[in-house]
DNA sequence: GGCATATAGTTAGTTATGCAACTAACCAAA
DNA sequence: TTTGGTTAGTTGCATAACTAACTATATGCC
């Protein structure tokens, strides 16, 4: 058991992802500065749209990490700005497939953009070698908990 | 800048935050299990009070990172469940100390062994070595951004 | 003393999250 | 085909977050 004797601050440090939260706080600042009016939240869910468009709900459930009632109300704001459309599935009438708008596919270019400078804010003066053991970890953290 | 030929996943992993978010759900769960009626939110403010009693609020968000409604309400709530007490102090009028009651004097064994133990669960099969280093680079980016 | 400014905290409005309970559609076994 | 269980998505409720605007107190300069 390697990992016992870790002290309270340790543990705090992690347990409260101040790095995640001020890199998403940092992303929200920069889209605004470029006259992008989406969340962060929203633009997760974008994200993968543009990876692949037409994704059920439940595909987004599990590619943001969020629950169906989350997933639920995103889009039903990404429809209100029109961004995405629902469209329902023909082969299962339960499943609502998720559609990118034009609007939404010209955003891709700039808002990859901003978060790739929000990133390298965030990184400078880390190591490429350190960026990737500590990517390695999130990683591991994150298949012993889900 | 060795940092501009991050792809696309790399950033998004890094973005999204999905280890943490996995250990506060995971602590969530814990505490339920244990009987502890708390959100983990509160417990962070509680952790900085047992560290030092009677914080100012502005304290507490410099603690904790979060900002200065978000702790009135945290403490609102911690309030209504008797955890703590607002006062008045007196050298400034403007500024309200955090005091713990007995009974979030009883919480802290209890809640630092859940703590313990949702970070053994996170942290199963993570050398220490490489602990550090996740340490070392979450709190890097912290410093960049903050 | 009096006025401008800064600081501590609160309130209001919008968005997001988690949980539980719900509806609708699908599916498999009797 | 009916019944019972499962899956996809929605709704309601509570907590929490950010922004902006607000009140009250303190401070510093004239």
């Amino acid at each position: 058991m390697p990992n016992n004797q870790f002290k309270r601050g340790e543990l705090y440090s992690f347990m409260t992802g101040k790095a995640s939260t001020a890199i998403a706080r940092r992303l929200q600042k920069n889209f605004k500065q470029s006259g992008i009016e989406i969340t962060v939240e929203q633009w997760s869910v974008l994200y993968h749209l543009w990876k692949q468009d037409g994704m059920s709900q439940q595909e987004l459930c599990n590619a943001t990490f969020r629950d169906k009632p989350s997933i639920t109300r995103l889009v039903d704001n990404l429809e209100k700005l029109k961004l995405v459309k629902r469209v329902a599935s023909k082969d299962d009438r339960r499943m609502n497939m998720i559609y990118l708008t034009e609007e939404a596919l010209k955003l891709e270019t700039q808002t990859m953009e901003v978060a790739n400078i929000t990133l390298n804010e965030a990184l400078e003066g880390v190591s490429t070698e350190n960026i990737a053991i500590c990517k390695e970890v999130l990683q591991l953290v994150y298949d012993n908990l889900k």
